[in-house]
RNA sequence: GCCAACAUAGCUUAGCUGGUAGAGCGGCUGAUUUGUAAUCAGCAGGCCGGGAGUUCAAAUCUCUCUGUUGGCUCCA
């Protein structure tokens, strides 16, 4: 007999060679939705047969742990299906991932009509309720197993020490290397769903392998599944490429060219609102803003070391004309046209892929003393990155946009206070705007690297001040080693979008190479020369990607001071044209975006049409308002007021304008 | 850039295995004068993303280019 530990209370006594399972069942009964167990803190499958004095608990499948091995487990079952089907396949690496799994295979490209037979095959197998088997092996009886498969090989080259052997999971003629646990049966693999294939490399190398990728979601329930169906529906609808276009905020224009955005009227209205926003705070924080133009030399980018080693992500060189001319004449071929580029015989300008270098040469066109730092130049400065044509996405991955850029030139000791500056900034914007869902990032340098330019001790000072920065919102932040820039730490602002992908938003970066790089100086309080230090900072990160998630943010519900339109003033006949007139005009010289609808539409009508714009609020104007020179307000979500004053309505909107209020607070109900 | 899918009017879309396009919304014109999520009628919108090919015949099949979407890779 053997003793085991069902609580800190509790024990119970089973024959020798019970199993994990059999006292789960046991104990929590056999519709307790476990998937495998945890002995002695360690997750082992049902089967695992337990010895006297270990301590058992069961593995929940909808805890994080279980979903995780179930997950794990439909890999197996989707390798399975797919080796059914194409018997060459080779399956590779097959992790649980948030929501789902994927599974990698070295086979040919399939097309999604194979992929849903491929889900109806699992669906068949996980009905046939075949076990799911444990064995163990050692080295030489692995190789055997999967001789014919070079990637599992690999694999136990890297992760199998001699001697050790491990273990294989074997469902039916599949079988599969692996630590485990997984779940003991198909069966309990019900409540998943195939979203996508893709192509990879294998170990994520493009000059290995090409693999064929296959995507999906598992939960525990049919609920869970449902429920992030549903999630994932929702989502789409506030999609910013939709709301877009439904909103008419920007437009892509296949003309005008890949991942470059027009800003229409009514996006352009959002984009001023946040500049404004932004220039009120640069005021007060002692920044001086400043402009500068979309090119510049070749040689200032030799300078910053950004061309040619950054190239192949930036848009070709402009060359003169007469230039290009005479090099054509000497049949000057294009690779060697780039070589002489690279090389600095031929001059061009470039289309900036980022404003640090002008602000530079701002610096550097004056002596600078040490009592003109910190110097803090700011501008929405628009730069162009040549971002590979698959990643370009809606407005948050672009190829020309608009950053809330700022250089901070500093010297060594005003780091950690301008570091902090920086996010408080950030954090006003983000707080403005009820945008709590980020994380902070501090990246640091790998300490493991040598790309990093500068001093060790450099280093080490500024990431104790992005570190001591950070750690002084009062919010939590995560440090990642080899996450810095090669020139200095930094600090991003992650946010999620809908469809739960992170954007990198506001950054702030401590940068000890430019200064090194065009020898910037200033003269100290000691009559020496000395190097100052820069920080780059963008609070937004850009424009485009800024208002592409807060139009998800938002719903396209924009808080009423950045609404394109704050008022649409909806008649309710003809009679009423002269006084919606009036009012019109009224709230147009109080400074309010409005819109006026007089048409002889039904009332009804008109607000299911004004409705998709979502203006802040509605006016309904009919008899009992132009008698009584008042506005009936309806507000987004359909609540209204009559009966108010011109005057009152014009204060109250001002006052939620102004304070740049993010919730509509004029419909006081009745 | 790689893999897969997709591209029909301003928007959303129908069009099965080839016989040269239908609808709703929106727009315009009338009628209607309306009290909180669609009043009625008429009219005008399409080289079916561009180009090439197969065919007596292509929105439909093939190739190619452009673009979009989901991933991969990348992101100073």
């Amino acid at each position: 007999m053997i003793q085991i530990h069902i609580s800190d209370s509790e024990m119970h006594e089973y024959s020798l060679g019970t199993s994990a399972g059999d006292v789960i069942r046991n104990v929590h009964g056999k519709k307790c939705g476990a998937v495998a167990a945890l002995v002695d803190g360690v997750e082992r499958d049902m089967s695992h047969e337990l010895s006297d004095g270990q301590r058992i608990e069961p593995i929940i499948g909808d805890s994080e742990a279980g979903l995780y091995i179930i997950r794990h487990s439909t890999a197996h079952l989707l390798a399975q299906a797919v080796l059914e089907y194409y018997p060459n396949a080779k399956p590779t690496i097959g992790p649980p991932i948030e929501n789902g799994f994927y599974y990698d295979f070295h086979m040919d490209p399939i097309s999604d009509d194979e992929l849903k037979k491929i889900e109806k095959r699992m669906k068949e197998i996980s009905r046939e309720n075949i076990p799911i088997v444990r064995e163990e092996y050692d080295n030489a009886a692995l190789r055997e197993i999967f001789s014919e498969n070079p990637f599992k090989i690999e694999i136990m080259d890297d992760k199998i020490e001699d001697g050790n052997g491990s273990s294989v999971y074997r469902q039916g003629d599949f079988v599969d290397l692996c630590r485990g646990p997984h779940v003991p049966t198909t069966a309990m693999l019900r409540w998943f769903k195939l979203t996508s294939t893709s192509t990879c490399y294998w170990k994520a190398d493009a000059s290995k392998e090409s693999l064929v990728r296959i995507y999906g979601w598992s939960f525990a329930s049919k609920d869970e599944l449902q429920n992030h169906e549903t999630l994932m529906r929702e989502a789409a609808k506030r999609d910013h490429r939709k709301l877009g276009k439904d909103l008419q905020l920007f437009h892509i224009d296949e003309m005008v060219g890949q991942g470059l955005i027009l800003w229409t009227p009514r996006g352009s209205i959002v984009r001023n609102q946040l500049q404004d926003f932004i220039s009120n705070h640069l005021g007060r924080q002692g920044y001086h803003q400043v402009y500068t133009p979309h090119i510049g030399k070749l040689d200032l980018y030799r300078t910053s070391g950004h061309y040619p080693y950054y190239q192949e992500s930036q848009y070709p060189p402009l060359v003169e004309r007469d230039l290009m001319t005479k090099l054509a004449d000497e049949g000057c071929s294009c690779g060697e046209l780039s070589n002489r580029m690279d090389e600095g015989e031929i001059d061009g300008y470039l289309l900036k892929p980022m404003n640090c270098p002008h602000h530079i040469r701002i610096f550097t066109s004056q002596a600078r003393s040490y009592r003109d730092l910190p110097l803090r130049l700011a501008e929405f400065g628009t730069v162009y990155r040549w971002e590979q044509s698959g990643e370009i996405s809606g407005m948050t991955r672009v190829r020309g946009f608009t950053q809330d850029d700022a250089h901070l030139f500093v010297t060594e000791d005003q780091i950690a206070q301008e570091v902090l500056g920086c996010i408080e900034l950030v954090q006003i914007i983000f707080g403005n705007l009820g945008m709590e869902d980020y994380r902070i990032r501090v990246g640091l340098r790998d300490p493991d690297s040598s790309k990093y330019v500068g001093e060790p001790e450099k280093w080490d000072k500024a990431e104790q001040a992005c570190r001591d920065a950070a750690a002084s919102l009062g919010v939590p932040f995560t440090e990642e080693e080899g996450e810095a820039a090669f020139y200095g730490p930094k600090i991003d602002f992650v946010v999620r979008d809908v469809i739960g992908r992170e954007w990198q938003l506001g950054t702030v970066q401590v940068d000890y190479n430019l200064p090194e790089r065009f020898d910037l100086s200033y003269t100290g309080a000691d009559g020496e020369k000395h190097r100052p230090v820069m920080i780059h900072r963008a609070p937004f990160g850009s424009m485009e990607r800024f208002c592409g998630v807060l139009i998800e943010h938002f719903a396209g519900k924009f808080p009423t001071w950045l609404s394109p339109t704050q008022v649409h003033i909806l008649t309710i006949s003809e009679k009423h044209k002269q006084y919606a007139n009036e009012v019109a005009c009224t709230l147009k010289n109080a400074g309010f975006r409005i819109e006026l609808d007089d048409s002889d539409n039904t009332i009804g009508k008109k607000i299911r049409t004004h409705r998709a714009m979502q203006p802040s609020y509605m006016l309904i104007l009919g008899d009992e308002e132009s008698e009584n020179q008042t506005v009936s307000i309806r507000n987004r979500s359909g609540e209204q007021s009559k009966g108010i004053s011109i005057d009152e309505f014009v204060a109250d909107l001002e006052l939620e304008i102004t304070s740049r209020s993010a919730h509509q607070s004029l419909v006081k109900g009745e």
